[in-house]
RNA sequence: GGCGCGUUGGCCGAGCAGUUAGGCAGGAGUCUGCAAAACUUCGUAGAUGGGUGCAACUCCCAUACGUGCCUCCA
């Protein structure tokens, strides 16, 4: 497939390093709160990215990271349980949001047993040894409060910061020094290991006889990640666009700096933000939803993956309620689709439809992942289908295209039972017998289990209320 | 201040230099025992001002507006 790639802002075909495995890092959540449903958005474009890799053939292997120590996690978990000890607080709290995100991803879609996840916690060795081996090397130093990188030395030694992003006024950046609380050569070096202060959960770290007890900083955590489980460099990095920087310049930076090598990974795939009234959807702004808010207005939580589809990962999309219930519609259009394999129809002229709607469909998710321009092929292929008439087989085999590549839980619908379908058969007896009196009474028998049902030229065929 | 991106019909949202995107919502109609569905049809989009082209929504330049990153962030 054609993908663009933030590193030279261009559109290229990928090709795995290894063989035909395709090896992908996302940055998955800080377990703090649950995701938000931007968040989630960032996670379904990976996902998708991911489908159509696994459909070209290759083999993926789709690591995710789970942040469980950060500046945030242990602000909340020192608030909420501020008697425990300070390390059970921090697990506490971040094994609870780890569930719910775990919940919250089975719930758009995602085949949570495609991905491995990794945690931050259980990769602090390595991490304190990619710092130690930073520190040998020059391209870190120890200050009162930690451990920080060096960006001038990360430079002298020949590899360029900035490879993802137009860095040449990053000094001038105003914000950037009033914020810099941390004691550190330059306004751009970042954290590597932050000290422990007061009582914050804290790991051993000792070198050349310095105690530096601690935590180590969020950037560092990324390269210690990727690297353990897919090395340096790997294929493809996603995230959302506002980790290109600084949180992806300085894992390119971290992972390189010893390297001979100056690439991270081969691609680098960002997804624009999810708007709300036109503005971005943050915590901060307070102007975020969660699944929550969908599942208590009764809305099928996967309309949220058919929204997130409908428009392009590299442009904004905006959320809204209205947008949902659009969405929503277009998923119940699909299912009911999705039921017609069970129903022994036939359509012979549709069969072509279907050969040629297939490659197509594929052809736009390989072309840079254009998953609007193939939800419209897939919906138009439906609108045939009821024109002309359905075909159970070919509905059947291009389901498992359609759910390969969507992710729309649509194969494991199930048929209607035999009760069910012994009733839509007193319904035709009925019909033949033009005793519309009780055709209609049997009719309403079934819409009330559920069960609607339509008279066309191919016979009754039934769709489900609640889809 | 620096570096980007966007502006399409009531709403959402693509492709494409010349031929209908698609969806949602709305009007009218056809079909139908009824219903539902489906179909037909209507409202004839492309921020503004220039430029290049036989031809521009589509390329180039400006302007306006919106928005993102530069600080934790998907």
């Amino acid at each position: 497939m054609d993908l663009h790639n933030t590193l030279t802002n261009q559109i290229s075909r990928i090709i795995p390093l290894k063989d035909n495995i395709i090896s992908i890092y996302s940055c998955g959540p800080t377990v703090y709160d649950s995701a938000h449903i931007g968040n989630l958005s960032s996670y379904i474009y990976a996902d998708t990215l991911h489908r159509t890799l696994e459909a070209s053939g290759l083999n993926v292997t789709h690591i995710m990271n789970i942040t469980d120590v950060d500046d945030k996690t242990i602000k909340k978990s020192r608030e909420l349980n501020h008697k425990q000890e300070p390390m059970e607080a921090l697990s506490s709290l971040t094994k609870e949001y780890a569930g719910t995100f775990f919940e919250d991803m089975k719930d758009i879609g995602i085949d949570i047993n495609s991905y491995d996840f990794v945690k931050a916690t259980d990769h602090i060795e390595h991490m304190q040894i990619i710092i130690n081996n930073l520190l040998t090397a020059g391209f870190a130093y120890i200050t009162e409060d930690g451990v920080y990188f060096s960006i001038q030395k990360y430079i002298d030694s020949g590899k360029k910061y900035g490879q993802l992003l137009n860095l040449t006024n990053i000094n001038n950046g105003k914000a950037r020094i009033d914020n810099d609380e941390y004691d550190k050569d330059s306004a751009i070096d970042f954290a590597l290991w932050k000290k422990r202060k007061g009582d914050e959960p804290f790991w051993k770290f000792e070198i050349k006889g310095e105690k530096l007890d601690g935590r180590p900083g969020w950037h560092i955590e990324c390269s210690a990640m990727s690297a353990s489980a897919l090395g340096i460099p790997f294929d493809i990095h996603t995230g959302g666009i506002d980790l290109i920087f600084p949180h992806h310049e300085n894992e390119i930076a971290q992972s390189t700096a010893n390297s001979k090598n100056q690439i991270m990974a081969t691609t680098f795939f960002h997804n624009e933000h999810l708007l709300v009234g036109g503005k971005k959807m943050s915590k901060s702004l307070d102007n975020f939803f969660t699944l929550l808010d969908i599942k208590n207005k009764n809305i099928d939580v996967l309309s949220f993956r058919v929204f997130v589809l409908q428009s392009h990962y590299r442009s904004q999309s905006n959320f809204s309620w209205e947008n949902l219930l659009s969405a929503q519609i277009i998923l119940q259009d699909i299912r009911n689709w999705a039921d017609l394999r069970f129903q022994n129809l036939e359509s012979k002229e549709l069969k072509k439809d279907y050969e040629q709607a297939l490659p197509k469909i594929f052809k736009s998710v390989s072309n840079d992942l254009n998953t609007p321009e193939a939800l419209s092929i897939l919906i138009s292929l439906i609108k045939k289908t009821g024109e002309i008439g359905a075909d159970s087989q070919a509905i059947s085999d291009s389901l498992v295209v359609i759910e390969k590549l969507f992710g729309l839980n649509l194969l494991n619908r199930q048929d209607i039972t035999q009760f069910q379908k012994e009733t839509i058969k007193q319904r035709a007896l009925a019909r033949n017998n033009q005793d519309w009196e009780l055709s209609d009474t049997i009719r309403e028998e079934l819409y009330n289990s559920g069960i609607k049902i339509r008279d066309t030229e191919q016979g009754q065929i039934w769709s489900r209320t609640n889809t």
